[in-house]
Formats: C-alpha cells, structure tokens, sequence
DNA sequence: AACGGTATGATTTTCGAAAATACGGTTTTG
DNA sequence: CAAAACCGTATTTTCGAAAATCATACCGTT
C-alpha cells in the first residue's frame, strides 16, 4: 500500500505542524540553517510550504527546545552557538547521561540488553560499509543516535530521558560544525564497543567513566576544530 | 501616562502569544485548570481573548515545558499527573538542584550572597504578616521561588538554570494539588533558614543534604495528602 | 440484538489577508 | 553639525474563515 503518492510532504507526525518541527530541527542540527542565521517567514514559506501560523507553532516549539531564539517583535533566528554555550551543553550532558547510564546498568533487563548490543551491531555494520566521515551518513547519525539512547533507555525516567534528548540535539549540532574542518574521525568504533561492554557487564563505574570521555573529548574536538566559528559571533 | 486604558491586556511580554503561554501557565500550575483537563479553543478562546493561532502556539510552548499535553488531531489537555511522574520530577529535580547548589556555593560572589539573604527575608517578611496557608498567596510564591531561584543563581549555566525552571514549575503544580488537603504547612520558614546559612557558610555538603531533604519531603507531603487524586486518573 | 459502515455534527488544523510593529533613510530642528 | 522626529517599506504578529479530521449517532443488514 504505497501512500507516497498521495500525501505529498508529511513524513513525520500527522500534522503538518509536526512535521515542519521535525524538518526544521533536522536542518538546524545538520547546520543546513546556519547557527545565528535570521528564519524569516517569507523564505521559510517557500522553502517548507507552509503558512505563516504553521511555522510560528513549528519555530515556537523549536525555541523551547533551545534550537532556536525567539526574540519578541523581531522574529526567529537559529540558536547562536558559543564556546560557553558548548561548554554548558558538554556539562549538562555528563550530569545527566552519567546519572541515566548508572541507573539503567541497575536496571537493565533482557531487553536493554539486546537493545545494546543490537543497536551497536547495526552502526558497526554502517562504518565497515563507509568508513569516511560518517556525519555525512544519515543512516549513521540515526544509528548512532540510537545506540546512545539504547544505553540509557532502561532508566526509568522519561522525564530526564527527555531532557537528555534535547541535549543530545544540541550536541549533535556543534559536531556538525566542527566535521567539515575535522582532519579525521578518531577511534570512535573502538569507544562505543569499550562502553557496550562494560554496561553489558554492568561494570557502572567504568561505563560512567568511559561516557564522560567520550563526550567530553566530542566537545573538545568541536572547540579545537570549529573554534574560529565560535568565536566570531 | 496611563496605557492601562490603551492596551487590554498583555500584562507579560511584548506579544499576545507570550502573554498567553505566561498566563496558561500560571493558571496550570495552580490547578486552576485541572489535570487531564481538555483545553478547547472554544472555550480557551472565550478565557483568553485570543484567537485560534495565539492559543496553538502558546499551547505548543507549554507542551515543550511538559505542562499541556498534545494529542496530533486530537487537539491538547492540561498534563495529566500521576505517582510516577511525581517522583521522576522529584528525582530529576534533587539530581539538578543538588548540583547547582554545589556550583553556587563554589562560585558565588558577594551579589549572590546579597541576593540569597535578601529574597529569604522578603519571603520571612510575608510569612510573618500572614502566616497561614502561603500557596494561596501570590506573593508568598513568588518570593519562595525567588529564593530557590537565588540560592543556584551563581551556577553558572544558563542551560542548567533553564531545565530547573521548568522541573520547578512542574513541582509547584503537584503541591497546589494538595495544598487544599494538607492539614498545616510543617516548618518551612525553619527550612529555609537553614539552607540560606549553610550556602552564606559555603557549607555544601549540608546545604546540598538540606535541599535534598527539602525537596523530597514536599513531594512526600503531595504523595501523602493528594494520593487520590494520583491514583483517580 | 449485534455488527459494520456511513452520514452528521463538533473540533482541530491550516491558510492568506489584515493589522501592528520594527527598521532604515531622510528631513527637520536646535 | 548632531540629534531627534518623521515617513515609507519590510517583517512580524494576529485574526477569523475555510478545510481537514475526529467522534458519535443512525441505519440497514445479518
């Protein structure tokens, strides 16, 4: 039953509102919209086909989510980046996937269990078939997402799950920036099987720590290599 | 020069929409729209003066913050409440507030000292001159977030700041559920006493055990005293 | 009576026009 | 000459009507 004809946009979510959020969040990420940049209503009509209030409720809901800066009676613009920006998210994302990362090492069952492994099967297949810059693969960001939100799923918590999702987010977007100056992805393979490893042997402490270098030196990549572009703002 | 005449309303923010999301929020938070509660454009519509966009788009604000609920095509509710929910906000709060007391203490200068003393007066003042049930008071909430807000002023992060904000108001709703049920407010004004010293003597470890104990037994006290109404749903 | 499908009314969602506001360049005024 | 006031344009913000979707009651069939 092939519906693509019919509906012609619309992927994701019913409505169209929904799915103008979904589009544009993926473009911020992506730095497709550039950090700073001005999201006026006439080119985001075009581009997207959609009404002026549609993409007010889309751009709204993005605000929220700290994508982008709303600023009363002069519009909407991508979220700026900064190095104190950067350094914040890096922050807060320790704080919080290392308290989640504990709790489902606690908690884990069967399920989580294959969860991890099979998700990390599958963006290990990914980089053997590609092993260029792997940001560049949609299949690999979406792989990649989802081994990390594998790991932290049995929780317990969709409170701070969803908090983690939007830092997450936010993460993703400044290694973006920094991937088209980035001499070569380091061992990250080797990282994300050390980290499945020890959640599958429920060695916390060393999960823990092998999380926060994992994120920590992501974020110390960005500020090496995309670093003129922090600054300038 | 008297605008009050002039303008209607749009007592917060520049625009209508950023009015409504401020006054919706009020409103959920002290239950003057109950949880689970259909919020229908008619009827939103009639309350706030605004019409169909406004009201989506500072719906679609207050769903991001977790207090309104969004069913695609099915329109939106107030959020629903339940146990689990209670202390995941309660957990994620402790998770948060612990650690930005932690850095306010570390960093905090004189202006922060300053503040935390003075909003903790400003609260005992209003306890003093009426010393019964303080939720229904709107200053006695204003001036007890103040000094919450005060006390992790000096994070640092803006980021961390935010996500409190809001774990905070997702909070502030559960005690109004059970504040008409609660037979007396215990000691609090000795609570917060207490934790204003030990941050102005850089006391961490017994300001972050106040707070905890601070924050966990309110929630105890809303588990206690408006337990139906957390199972009824 | 039970079931499935369909028409009807209620409600949400989307749209583009209209009003309100900000921006930039020009003139006016002190 | 500098600063303030003005005016036209660009842009955002708000509105209510129109389209799309959902919920319910109704009807015919088994």
């Amino acid at each position: 039953m092939s519906e693509s004809a019919i509906r012609p946009r619309k992927e994701f979510g019913k409505t169209i509102a929904a799915d103008i959020t979904h589009r544009l969040r993926e473009e911020i990420i992506a730095c497709g919209l550039a950090p700073g940049e001005p999201l006026r209503f006439d080119v985001l009509r075009e581009r997207f086909g959609a009404s002026f209030t549609t993409l007010r409720e889309a751009l709204t809901a993005l605000a929220a989510e700290g994508l982008v800066d709303a600023q009363e009676q002069r519009g909407f613009r991508v979220a700026p980046v900064s190095r104190q920006d950067l350094v914040e998210v890096t922050d807060a994302r320790v704080l919080i996937e290392v308290e989640l990362i504990r709790r489902s090492i606690e908690r884990g069952d069967d399920d989580w269990e294959i969860a991890v492994i099979s998700t990390l099967h599958r963006l290990k297949r990914i980089e053997h078939r590609d092993p260029e810059h792997p940001l560049r693969d949609p299949e690999w960001k979406i792989a990649h997402r989802q081994f990390h939100q594998a790991l932290v799923s049995a929780c317990g918590s969709a409170t701070l799950l969803a908090i983690r999702a939007e830092l997450f987010d936010r993460a993703e977007r400044y290694r973006h920036l920094s991937a088209n100056f980035r001499p070569r992805p380091r061992d990250k393979a080797g990282e994300h099987q050390a980290i499945m490893q020890a959640a599958i042997s429920r060695n916390a402490d060393l999960a823990v720590q092998l999380i926060e270098t994992h994120i920590r030196s992501t974020s110390d990549n960005v500020a090496t290599y995309a670093g003129h572009l922090l600054d300038a703002e």
